[in-house]
DNA sequence: TTCTAAATGCTAAAATATTAGCATATTATT
DNA sequence: AATAATATGCTAATATTTTAGCATTTAGAA
C-alpha cells in the first residue's frame, strides 16, 4: 500500500499536525484553541512532545514558551496528502481531481486566467515524464 | 475547527476506509491484502464491523462472504478530503492546490485540453458565488 | 532581587483501539 | 446428506493512545 506519512499517526496526532501545518507554527495554546473536543493543556503538551520525538515537529523557545513547527516542509507534505487523496477517491487520476476542485471552486477570473496560463505552459513545455 | 469525517477515525479505521474507497467495495480478504503491517483476519473483521456500527460502511452478502461499501458516496467523501487538504496545506487556496497538482502531474495533451475547456467554461459560466 | 504568573518535565492512571481465538454458520462439493 | 473449506459472531486480552496532575523552571514585573 501507500507509504503516506499520516498513516502512522493516531487520531489526536493527526489533528495536531493539521493544525500546525495550517498555522505554519504554533504554541501549545494555539493548538489547544483549534483542537476539536479540546482536551487539557497538558494533554496537548504531551502530544506535541511525542510528535517531536517521532520527528514530525521541532520547537524553539520564544520567550518562555515553545513554538512548534513541522520538520517536513508544508508544500511537500501537501503533495503527499494530495497524492493520497487522488489515489483514494479519484481513480488515481489527477485530472479528475483537478476537475472536481475547479468545478466546485468558483474561482475568480484572475485565478482562472492564471490557471489557463499554467496549462498553456504545460502544453508547450516539458513533454518529459 | 473543521468537521471533517476522518477526524473521528482511529488509525486502522482510516486505513481501512481508504482501502474501501479506493476499491469502491471490498471483502475482508481484500482489505487485509491492502493493509500496511497486516494484522490478522479477525482483526480486520472486527474493524469492519465497528466501521459499520459507526455508519461509515454497509455490507451485503455475496455468496458466503460480506462485501463492504462506503455509505457516503465516493465523490462526496473526496470533496471533503480535498477541502481538508487545501485548508491545511495550501492557505485555503484552491488555486494553489490546482497549481501544485498540475505542475506535478505531467498530464497528457488530451488531459490538458480538457482542463482548458473546463476553465473556459468556468470563465464564461457562473459568475455566482 | 524577590515574587508571581505562566510555561515545561515527567510519571502514572484511564480510556480507547487493536488484536487473537474459539464457537458457530454457510456454501459448495462429493 | 455428510463433509470440508471458508466465512462470520462474539468475547476477552493486550497494546496503544489519551489524559491529568504534581514538580520544576523560566521570564518579566514590582
Amino acid at each position: 500500500m501507500e507509504d503516506y506519512q499520516a498513516v502512522k499517526l493516531s487520531r489526536r496526532e493527526r489533528q495536531i499536525m493539521d493544525i500546525v501545518y495550517q498555522r505554519e507554527r504554533a504554541s501549545v495554546a494555539d493548538v489547544l484553541e483549534d483542537l476539536p473536543d479540546p482536551p487539557s493543556y497538558s494533554t496537548v503538551r504531551a502530544l506535541l512532545r511525542i510528535l517531536e520525538e517521532k520527528g514530525y515537529l521541532t520547537h524553539k523557545k520564544d520567550g518562555k514558551r515553545y513554538i512548534y513547527r513541522p520538520t517536513q516542509p508544508r508544500h511537500q507534505a501537501g503533495r503527499f496528502a494530495l497524492k493520497q487523496i487522488f489515489q483514494t477517491f479519484f481513480d488515481k487520476s489527477i485530472e479528475k481531481t483537478v476537475m472536481t476542485l475547479v468545478s466546485d471552486a468558483n474561482l475568480s477570473d484572475e485565478e482562472l486566467d492564471r490557471l489557463s496560463q499554467l496549462i498553456e505552459q504545460a502544453k508547450k513545455g516539458d513533454t518529459s515524464s
